[in-house]
DNA sequence: GCAATTGGAGGGAAACGCTT
DNA sequence: AAGCGTTTCCCTCCAATTGC
């Protein structure tokens, strides 16, 4: 049976969080700020609308039963959008405590989010980031059609109908291998990249072929791809510990902590690269968080 | 010390009745 | 049936009190 709204007032739901927050009917009033017997009425209509004791006294405290830890996050976001929709002249990132919502893969969780979550910190250091995996069906996922997910983050061919689209950085390709590869002591040649046993990234999973497959078909060429992976982060270790090669995006390839482990060379054949860009929904071209967010992101792309 | 309950006050929305 | 003023009712509040 679904909720009746007409019995839920805002107040109600501001008392709400506050209860959720502080886990204290007393601590609550203060906070809102409301008489500590208002608020413990507010709890009890908040119980039968509910149908859960919500905070059940243990002694001297009050301890959150499961359906009360399970709302305090949705709620808190909630009325943190609520608040943001009502005031959208204003986004004050010093005391936001926005969530943003990302979709990306784990290539553009590695190159672009240390920076991303370090310009978080330092200007909104009360708003969160949560990243969601990113494959094949992302944009046709619920959440990204009603432009409740913040930004798309990728390889973007084609935005769809209603959405925003900006690039964020150009990518190029480069091979890795491990350190002192048998195979490739004079360096990577045509000869001994096809001959080699190769490793693929492949978000949507279960691909053996991609752009470096159509580029050799081009030259009437093969390579062997003896297991494909989702993910690109993996990659570095299954080839530093394997005679495995792979080609991988280079902001990811020469990341310092795989250094010591792999070797990173040119491809012997020319590959096109391919632009990262961001993607949202047009609801939220206007908001002033999310304007703020994009500038964020952006940003974070071409470090200075 | 803190939560829950009680009783009374104030304010707002809905309902009512009158007029046009 | 629309507009307006009045009345009624209900909700929420607080202070005081009780209960754990």
């Amino acid at each position: 049976m679904a909720i009746n709204l007409r019995a839920i007032d805002l107040n109600l739901l501001v008392i709400l969080d506050a209860l959720l927050q502080e886990g204290s009917v007393s601590a609550a009033a203060r906070r809102i700020p409301l008489s500590q017997p208002a608020t413990s009425l507010a709890l009890q209509r908040l119980r039968t609308l509910l149908g859960d004791p919500l905070l059940v006294r243990s002694g001297a405290r009050m301890l959150p039963t499961p359906q009360a830890q399970a709302l305090r996050e949705p709620v808190a976001r909630i009325l943190s959008e609520i608040a943001d929709t009502l005031q959208p002249e204003s986004f004050a990132p010093a005391t936001s405590e926005r969530i943003f919502r990302i979709h990306a893969t784990d290539h553009i969780e590695l190159s672009l989010l240390p920076e991303v979550l370090q310009r978080l910190a330092r200007e909104a250091p009360r708003a969160r980031l949560a990243s969601y995996s990113m494959d094949g069906s992302t944009l046709r996922s619920e959440t990204v059609r009603k432009g409740e997910t913040d930004l798309v983050l990728g390889y973007l061919r084609d935005p769809p109908e209603g959405f925003h689209r900006k690039t964020l950085f150009q990518e190029r390709f480069v091979c890795i291998a491990r350190k002192r590869h048998p195979a490739l002591r004079q360096g990577l040649s045509l000869e001994a990249f096809v001959s080699a046993r190769h490793l693929l990234a492949s978000p949507q999973g279960g691909n053996f072929s991609g752009p470096v497959d159509e580029a050799l078909a081009k030259l009437r060429r093969h390579r062997f791809v003896v297991a494909s992976v989702p993910r690109f982060a993996v990659i570095p270790g299954l080839v530093a510990s394997s005679d495995l090669l792979a080609t991988l995006p280079a902001g990811i390839a020469t990341r310092r902590e795989w250094r010591n482990q792999i070797d990173v060379f040119e491809l012997p054949l020319a590959v096109p690269g391919f632009a990262v860009s961001m993607l949202w929904h047009a609801r939220q071209h206007q908001s002033p968080a999310h304007l703020w967010f994009r500038r964020l992101v952006a940003e974070s792309a071409r470090p200075e």
